[in-house]
DNA sequence: AGCACGCCGACT
DNA sequence: GTCGGCGTGCTC
């Protein structure tokens, strides 16, 4: 508790800045009734402006002349921010080398970072006007939404808040057609803390039945739920994660604690939501893209006060304070979108893990492919390994058949045998789904008089062809072309697509079944909203179909009368350069291969490849993820690389190449001297090009540094971002440090 | 990152 | 004559 007697002389405030330091105030304004502490928010003059800062450091003394501070304009709130909320972005920051103004900024709903104050809000309570109450049934005979929910609104003779109302999927929209109608109206109060939820009525749904390794795992995980316990959850896709996920969530809110859900970005569709909601009484409170900067500030709030006890979001909710953590659960923890690829380059599972070692908590990584990091620690006996390996069907995964593409015919990447099954698959009216990895119409356009490719002007790569509208785009930047009449290059006018995307692909399988409807599902065709979930609800009513779609599909998704898939070409991950590729392609296969015969009938999956014999991919098909896992993690440790050493990465940027290359040799010099100098294991490389050099018209560049410590690679990197800041030519080229990359490109 | 200062080119 | 290009420097 802080002394409120004797205000500091000096507050040490963390300002949203790149520069990774604290700025030294004055404390002004009034002082906030609980005294000056770590976590108030302030608004300070700074430089020309006016900005927000957070109070992280309360002294006596300043490096500069107390006459040479400025001081604090306003005090913004009247008791710091959470404290755990506070440690996680302190560890964070420290942890990324990362500013630590720039983190809690960024760490802070919008609202808060604008000043806005925390206290004293009110929510809107909606409830029926006498008209609403006599409104005839057939008054909204034509809008049959707001029809429900004006019948919900008066089974709540009290009222119900926005938020509630929202997490009945209603729109803001029908609630304002009732408003405008004069139906229902809303009143003004003040968010107050709920009473706990009652242990007793706590599931409005009730729990299913475990199979055995289900009751043993959960018993593992109820064995210890004070204190801190990371445990692995292996288990096979339809093997019941999720309704373990419930069960522990339903043990820990059921002690009056708060569960924490991290789910991939493309794992939040409402079908999750709703089984959490479902079997719950109490709320559960999404954090996705959609929310309102309102929503946003409203569950950060809730989740602070601890009046929220289920928390689910994305990435950024790992960021949610919590007032009585009880349990954080990360789903898919292998997902690729827990890294944040700029700026902060945080990850959230492994910050996960640091905030539920803090606060003595259960921790459960769930995947049915799991990370080479989280196989490691399972392996080393660091955490609990729980395996599921029985799905709740009748059949087990479906078993990987290698298709060898090597000189055969392709019609839109497929081959005839591969056909053939698809036409006998359909005949049995089941389901078919085409995965391939590439989306557009092919994946350039070729002149067959010259050999001349469709290139970015602005990237190393090609321009992808596409056809719906027709033109050339790359994804890598934003560029698009006008489809060229002719070669550029020597005027044929023999220009073809070469290879095949989704488009294509869709093409040719509607035109060889055209009484069965093709789907194609993509970022191009699913970009109007619903779209994804409107194919999905008509792909579940079980009417023969094919699904032709990228990773999109690959993930998560419950498509029961799917009897065969086909991943059309295997072979991206083989042979890249990235020491992940492999990991993160059996990854995708095994979760591709885990659509199929989730219903009554087994699966098949056939995987077309030009390299049938390759080791690997042999290892998977034949004994399966966990196998080849083992093997890549043998590789791993031979070749000195993650989880087996750490790594990060200084990343270089500029529009002259030689500038970053510059810096790149400068800054990699004086570390290798400054290494040797202080005998530091750690190795520094290059540096190098970064695999695809030039993107949107700028060269990347990084160094590369590995050690077989954490501190030591820690040491370096505060060394070396010390060294960038203090040098003047760094300002002219972009950089930033990634530790622990997720990838090298 | 912002934001200002500052010193050279083509516009009313 | 000035509007504005982005190089350089600073933020308690």
């Amino acid at each position: 508790m802080p002394t409120s007697t004797s205000p500091p002389r000096v507050l040490g405030i963390a300002v949203s800045s790149p520069l990774r330091r604290l700025f030294d105030y004055r404390p002004g304004g009034s002082a906030p009734p609980g005294g000056w502490a770590p976590g108030l928010r302030v608004r300070v003059p700074f430089g020309r402006r006016e900005v927000v800062g957070v109070v992280m450091e309360c002294r006596e003394r300043s490096d500069l002349l107390l006459t040479e501070l400025k001081s604090v304009s306003t005090c913004l709130d009247s008791a710091p921010l959470p404290a755990d909320w506070l440690w996680l972005c302190r560890f964070t920051a420290r942890y990324y080398q990362h500013s630590l103004g720039d983190t809690l900024h960024q760490a802070m709903p919008v609202l808060l970072r604008q000043g806005r104050a925390l206290e004293g809000r009110t929510r809107e309570r909606w409830q029926l006007t006498a008209a609403g109450r006599d409104a005839p049934a057939e008054a909204l005979a034509r809008a049959p939404r707001q029809a429900e929910l004006l019948a919900m609104l008066d089974q709540h003779p009290h009222g119900l808040a926005t938020q509630a109302i929202l997490a009945q999927s209603f729109s803001r929209e029908q609630l304002k057609a009732l408003a405008a109608k004069g139906l229902v109206d809303s009143r003004e109060e003040p968010l107050t803390a709920r009473s706990q939820p009652d242990a007793d009525h706590l599931l409005a749904d009730p729990a299913l039945p475990l199979n055995r390794e289900q009751a043993v795992a959960l018993s593992t995980l109820h064995e210890r739920l004070d204190a801190y316990h990371p445990c692995l959850l292996e288990g096979v896709t339809g093997s019941g994660k999720t309704e373990i996920y419930l069960q522990l969530i339903e043990a820990v809110v059921g002690r009056g604690r708060q569960a924490l859900v991290l789910v991939p970005e493309i794992g939040l569709t409402p079908q999750t939501l709703s089984r959490f909601r479902k079997r719950f009484r109490v709320p559960v409170v999404a954090l996705h893209s959609g929310l309102t900067d309102h929503e946003r500030l409203d569950a950060w709030e809730a989740a602070a006060s601890g009046r929220a006890p289920i928390v689910i979001g994305t990435r950024s909710a790992i960021f949610t304070p919590l007032a009585r953590p009880g349990v954080i659960i990360v789903d898919e923890e292998h997902d690729g979108s827990y890294k944040q690829q700029d700026g902060l380059r945080y990850h959230a599972r492994d910050l996960a893990v640091a905030r539920a070692h803090h606060h003595g908590i259960p921790l459960l990584l769930g995947s049915a492919t799991p990370s080479l990091e989280s196989l490691a620690k399972a392996r080393s006996g660091e955490w609990r390994h729980l395996t599921l390996t029985r799905r709740a069907t009748r059949h087990g995964p479906a078993k990987l058949e290698l298709i060898d593409l090597r000189g055969r015919p392709r019609q839109g990447g497929l081959i005839p045998p591969v056909l053939d099954a698809i036409r006998e698959t359909l005949n049995a009216n089941h389901q078919v789904l085409v995965f391939i990895n590439r989306r557009g119409f092919a994946p350039t356009l070729a002149c067959h008089a010259c050999g001349w490719l469709a290139e970015c002007d602005a990237c190393d790569a090609r321009m992808t062809l596409h056809r719906q509208p027709p033109l050339l785009a790359c994804h890598h930047c934003d560029r698009r072309r006008a489809l060229p009449e002719s070669c550029p290059t020597c005027g044929s006018i023999d220009l073809r697509p070469l290879g095949s995307g989704t488009e294509r692909t869709e093409e040719t399988l509607a035109g060889l079944f055209p009484k069965v409807p093709v789907h194609r599902i993509d970022r191009d065709s699913t970009r109007r909203r619903d779209a994804f979930e409107q194919i999905l609800a008509e792909v579940r009513r079980g009417e023969p179909c094919l699904l032709v779609g990228t990773q999109m599909l690959a993930k998560g998704h419950h498509l029961p009368h799917v009897t065969l898939v086909v991943v059309v070409n295997a072979d991206a991950g083989l042979y890249a350069s990235d020491f992940r590729a492999l990991e993160q392609s059996a990854q995708l296969l095994e979760q591709v291969a885990g659509r199929a015969g989730r219903a009554a009938h087994p699966g098949r999956v056939l995987v077309q490849t030009l390299h049938p014999d390759d080791p690997h991919l042999r290892l998977l098909a034949e004994r399966g993820y966990a196998a080849l896992a083992e093997q890549l993690l043998e590789e791993r440790r031979d070749a000195a690389l993650p989880p087996f050493r750490f790594l990060a990465l200084l990343r270089l940027e500029s529009a002259k190449e030689e500038a970053a290359n510059e810096l790149g040799r400068r800054a990699a010099g004086a570390l290798r001297s400054w290494l040797t100098d202080g005998e530091l294991a750690v190795d520094c490389l290059g540096p190098v090009p970064a695999p695809m050099e030039r993107r949107q018209g700028r060269y990347h560049l990084q160094v590369m540094l590995g050690a077989e410590k954490r501190s030591a690679l820690h040491q370096a990197c505060a060394w070396l971002t010390r060294w960038l800041e203090a040098t003047p030519e760094a300002r002219r080229t972009r950089w930033s440090l990634d530790i622990d990359p997720q990838t090298l490109s």
